[in-house]
DNA sequence: TAGATTGTTAATCGATTAACAATC
DNA sequence: TAGATTGTTAATCGATTAACAATC
């Protein structure tokens, strides 16, 4: 009872499902083909299908897939049957847009603290958030029993808060940090940096 | 003469080495071997030195890697000896950190132009950018040769976006709209979206 | 020279794709 | 029923890892 494990690449691509799924629900459609799934995607058919199938059958031979049907399957799969509170760690440009991001919402994410340790900063007001000290946070973070984080700080700090965070019990991280993380292997750590996903593009471009 | 191309996978490995010796050399460390730098990146020595012989030889036997000298022959081959012009298009939250952000110094790029559709917010500074209407988006695009686009449009307009500058010449894009972007094959787009990052976390959350 | 570490080959592992019987 | 499309098995493909001779 161990060997049912599924890949993290296969769960890495069903936040991505679901996304198109949705935007096709809106469209009006009731079901989907994997074939049509795909093209919408920029995936294959087989590749969904057999994603899928790491979880169940939740097709009919000959019809498809039921789209609001699937669209909650994958949403349980995903934890998304409930609201995941997250932290803010920083307050600059990047943190204080991310506060106040409306994409968030219908999708089990809400941003309920955002802190920064800049005297002329906390205390003030980012959307609905008032800006907390990070003195607080390890408190925080432990009495709300927060899970998840979002670290926006300057590249020589993140580490640190990293180290806090994961001490005050947070077990997903997704660092906007330019600097590789390292933590224990029970949390997951997201990296996003628009300079590395450039850069890998450069690669290719053509010199004019 | 065409199986000499490097895989993708060993591509999107390289500006994050590139980030990791640029900061062991800022802590004055002259040399490196792939087993240092592997524990900085949690990474494989293996997988470092298989991925850097895709390009020649860069170490030296019993001594490893000079730091500078791996920097610089990195940097060639992401195409990082010039400084390459990006636009923006959306000057929402987003955008406008991202015309502020100060990560892409020293980095090979450069917001060269920030774009909006709206009244209200076209002429406005940002930095030291002025916003430009999208109108003008296509012809700046092309007289300048501008490889380069950062899209933080609304979803529903992102595909619409995207087509257009495609047609005036881009090359690489870095979507930070929230939808799947279809692109012909010759051009290169990179998904940001913090939603996608943190369902895929979301999986692996112990309950409470 | 002896020790360390590279570059590379061969072995392993894992993920994607093709194909098709099952079935709606 | 006939047609369409699933779920799954087996085949292929590609990426990672192990191991070691070459060499600084």
């Amino acid at each position: 009872m161990d060997e049912n494990i599924v890949p993290d690449v296969v769960i890495s691509r069903l936040p991505w499902y679901l996304q198109t799924l949705k935007q096709i629900a809106d469209e009006g459609m009731q079901t989907v083909s994997s074939s049509l799934l795909a093209e919408k995607l920029g995936s294959t058919a087989t590749q969904i299908r057999r994603d899928l199938s790491n979880f169940g059958g939740f097709g009919k031979q000959g019809r498809g897939y039921t789209i609001d049907n699937l669209i909650e399957e994958l949403e349980n799969i995903l934890n998304m049957d409930r609201i995941w509170p997250m932290i803010i760690v920083g307050a600059g440009d990047l943190g204080r847009a991310l506060a106040r991001y409306q994409g968030f919402q219908n999708q089990g994410l809400k941003v309920a603290m955002l802190f920064d340790n800049a005297p002329d900063v906390v205390g003030t007001l980012v959307g609905k958030l008032r800006v907390k000290h990070v003195d607080s946070m390890r408190e925080e973070v432990k009495s709300n029993r927060i899970k998840i984080a979002i670290i926006t700080v300057p590249a020589n700090s993140a580490q640190e808060i990293a180290d806090l965070l994961v001490e005050a019990g947070i077990q997903a991280i997704l660092n906007y940090a330019p600097v590789t993380l390292v933590v224990q292997s029970s949390v997951r750590v997201q990296h996003i940096d628009p300079t590395l996903h450039l850069q890998r593009m450069l690669y290719y471009l053509d010199e004019y």
